[in-house]
DNA sequence: ATGGTAGAGTGTCTA
């Protein structure tokens, strides 16, 4: 089986190339983060003809987490227990979705950005961190947990760490945060096929981030140990964020016996 | 300190 997550800043904008990437590379599940679409503006006619199916919670203008799946999509639930609320709630909600796929239990995350270290938005990103590793002890079964941590756990996940030195994504609270999963027998299991520095997830739409190659490492599968030991490979598809129309993030596959 | 780009949708907000 073959699992993907990409935070592709608007789903409808994209469409065409999520269709064309579920077939470039044979995708059995998809999570997907920053759809910016509602529910009802789901799901979308090619998918079902490309034989998958859509779970997904969404907002009028941001945020939006979604799982695309042609083995099944079980047991959906929208946000974990105790996930925190901030703002409108239901753009609160719009960040975690939920759902067993070809008997894999798939979280698909929209961590929150945090915008500036003096800012409530940062308490809240904690706070959700933490209350979503609560949910993440007690769940059972293969358990990946996926998507758009906006957190760069080493120096080297960052294209130069001096500029950063004031910023969210690699302060010692983020990073601790990510480090609770990995303590509690979640691991990254990407990293061990995709080693870095250098190697990344995102890069700004900004200055020609992606073509001078400054970019950042913050989209992650954390897998607890029995999903785990079912990885065989991982890659992220560089490519994917080459040319006009690309998301600012690249797509995350890992391959599961 | 500011601005650069992109996507939601027409007002700015978010990243």
């Amino acid at each position: 089986m073959r699992i993907a997550t990409w935070n592709v800043n608007s789903l409808r904008s994209r469409i065409d190339r999520v269709e064309a990437f579920l077939q470039r590379h044979d995708i059995d599940v998809l999570a997907l983060q920053e759809t910016k679409a509602r529910e009802d503006q789901l799901p979308l006619m090619g998918l079902s003809v490309l034989g998958y199916d859509i779970a997904a919670v969404g907002h009028d203008q941001w945020n939006g987490v979604a799982i695309i799946s042609r083995v099944g999509i079980e047991d959906v639930e929208v946000g974990f227990p105790g996930m925190p609320t901030w703002g409108d709630p239901a753009a609160a909600e719009a960040r975690a979705i939920g759902a067993t796929c070809g008997g894999v239990r798939v979280w698909s995350l929209y961590v929150p950005n945090g915008r500036k270290v003096d800012d409530p938005h940062y308490v809240y990103k904690l706070e959700w961190l933490a209350r979503l590793r609560d949910a993440a002890r007690s769940m059972t079964g293969d358990v990946a947990l996926v998507g758009d941590w906006n957190i760069a756990p080493q120096d080297d996940d960052v294209f130069d760490i001096a500029q950063f030195a004031k910023s969210t994504h690699v302060t010692p609270a983020e990073r601790a945060a990510f480090t609770g999963f990995l303590e509690d027998g979640y691991a990254d299991v990407v990293r061990p096929f995709t080693p870095g520095p250098d190697v990344y997830t995102y890069w700004d739409y900004y200055r020609q981030r992606y073509e001078r190659n400054r970019g950042m490492r913050i989209d992650f599968v954390l897998g607890n140990p029995s999903f785990a030991a079912r990885v065989t490979g991982a890659s992220i598809d560089r490519e994917e964020r080459a040319g006009k129309g690309a998301s600012d993030h690249a797509p995350v596959i890992v391959d599961l016996d």
